[in-house]
DNA sequence: CATGAATGAGAGTTCATTCAT
DNA sequence: GATGAATGAACTCTCATTCAT
């Protein structure tokens, strides 16, 4: 308390939306554990009890991102009473649109798991309980992040069996949809000329129909 | 060249490739100078003689992957001999085989950009020579990945015109095939299912034919 | 102050303490941060919660002497209901024996402003945040400075006009009094011949009477 | 040769008068050797072949100050046919007249011999030839800079003798000369108000006469 | 004599992290 | 829970110095 009104303590989530925010400005390796906290509106000492470390934290950010757009997709994509292709298109103009909308997420989670990737892999074997729950908990994350990649793999898969979808290969699909989709957080501003909802409409059209007369 | 036997003596380049490397494996934020020296088979002071800083060496890294990307395709997009929608093709087609040829600098241009973009940029403006020799010259990459991102809109545009493409917003289906592209510098392993000219080959397909029957 | 003992821990004063008496013995280019934080009883880092840079730390210890010079004189300046000449003797004294109490500061004082007088002068302007304060403190320190010796000008001019000094060129004569004064911080060794305070009397003496017989 | 026209060859003499310069406008510690070679149209490597290090170059140009303050002095002190109170004055004004025309070296030898005290000094019994020589070669300066002070009280007791100052603590009194003189070194700007030869004119009244009507 | 690439020690500085309060 | 002084490891960078050419 002290410094603090009342209303204005931060919580967990309040935390991870404000660390999103300064990653997606400065970068995991120019963002400093007082400027999250500042940004929080609390001292760096003050992070240590909600987060064990900075990784813990940052992978935090990218858990609460990958959720989102799980989220975001994984009802369209099991509601098994629409067309398949109908699903693909919702899920993924779902999915640009959320990237246009929690921007500093998703230019976070392009960015940052790639500092994750080798954090803690210095070569020595360290054991202590924080990096080892963390090793886990990036495995894990990389886990839900292959999940969200299936659940548009599954999506296409059956819409190349009902023949909406000609036999491309899925996998690859996939990937070349996932790239062009999050590279939107990273290019789009609030600002420019076409809205979430246009980028997502024009860019699953693109992605579908391709671009023959 | 005092110190190294012969062979060894890295010149300005050798130093390039071997950060590209060590970018791409550890990212900005962990690698250290030591750690690109070590791999050029140098120290760390020896690198500021070719380089300011390290913000200038990674500078250097990116311009250079740059460079070697619009070497690749400019040349195609400027044959007027020949039609826009096979040269468009073959310009995707050399960029992705380009940046499996090449991972390490093709990984490093789509996260270290971000870890550039905003340093120095700590909100003071410092500017002493080095700082701003090094925001003119980032300021000179961002045109060239304009440079970079026009050939491919002017080769769209000319598709368009000519019919073999259908009226799409020329900018957002670059952005489009750039994400989607780019990305495969990020997952692409050499040892994976697809060899880069398969990839390259598919992906093309895909982002031009579209995935409908 | 977790960590240390009781009774051991420093302050922003001990610091400055500490870190002149390093500085008389060591020289503004031979100290390091380290050697005074080990004279202080801190590590290295500790220092940076008090100081922005090594060369705020060193002016700080400059504006602690100056400002403590200022307080043994000015009182003594501004006593109008006394001669202004036995004001100048008194003043004169004073300082002298202030240098021969606290002498590191004294030397400090006259090595080190040159130290600083050009530091972040090398001819880049930089100006981040912590160097635009240390120039206007510098600034300041040098107009405080300026306070000091016009103290001394002032009482000389009112000696003058009351006809109890001759008509001298007073703007020298309060430099060569503050020349032969500071050098009393250079030379002056607590096991020497002389005292303090029979420096500072005999010096006032040949300063103020000359050496005719 | 190579990179320089015949004519600017620089020689020893040369080097150190460069070195003066840089020294007195950044301080022995911000002074690198490469500015030093610069200022002398040399690379730093260069340097080596004439001076086994900086310190003993920082050295070279103390001593190259100092035997040009005694050749100025020593002449006077010793002419025997004129009066000691004469030779005092006319010391005096030679030794300022000499600080205002080479105030690099002037103020170079008031502030950098604090920065050679304790140079190799730090508490190891280093023994390579360059730092015995080094020490050596300090000793002696030290041993000169007293030969100065000493030519100055012998002719001031000289005059003490005579009956031509009265009795006064003669060490006392030339240490407050010096202070006097060298501090003009420091504050001396050649736009100023006054000419060197006036500042040394009024300086020696001043100090001779005292100030009293 | 002169060069400049190379070294390596060490400096200043940053920052994640801890912990008494 | 919250703080902020303190730590200490690591990092970037500087620079005197060396030496093959």
């Amino acid at each position: 308390m002290a410094r603090r009104p009342a209303g204005l303590t931060a919580n967990r989530e309040d935390i991870l939306l404000a660390a999103a925010d300064v990653l997606q400005r400065r970068g995991y390796a120019a963002t400093t554990m007082k400027e999250i906290a500042a940004a929080a509106n609390l001292t760096a000492g003050t992070l240590y009890h909600y987060f064990a470390n900075k990784d813990a934290l940052v992978l935090a950010v990218l858990e609460m991102g990958l959720e989102a757009g799980i989220a975001r997709v994984e009802p369209i994509a099991g509601d098994a009473s629409r067309p398949a292709l109908e699903r693909l298109r919702d899920m993924m103009a779902a999915h640009i649109l959320g990237l246009t909308e929690q921007p500093a997420i998703g230019a976070a989670m392009v960015f940052e798991i790639r500092a994750l990737l080798y954090a803690s892999d210095d070569g020595e074997a360290e054991d202590d309980a924080d990096v080892q729950e963390f090793l886990v908990r990036r495995q894990e994350f990389f886990g839900r992040r292959d999940d969200f990649e299936r659940l548009f793999r599954q999506v296409v898969q059956q819409a190349i069996a009902d023949g909406s979808l000609r036999p491309i290969d899925a996998g690859l699909y996939v990937k070349t949809l996932l790239g062009a989709q999050n590279w939107v957080g990273v290019w789009y501003r609030p600002e420019g000329r076409l809205t979430g909802g246009e980028i997502a409409a024009r860019m699953v059209d693109l992605l579908i129909e391709g671009v023959r007369p």
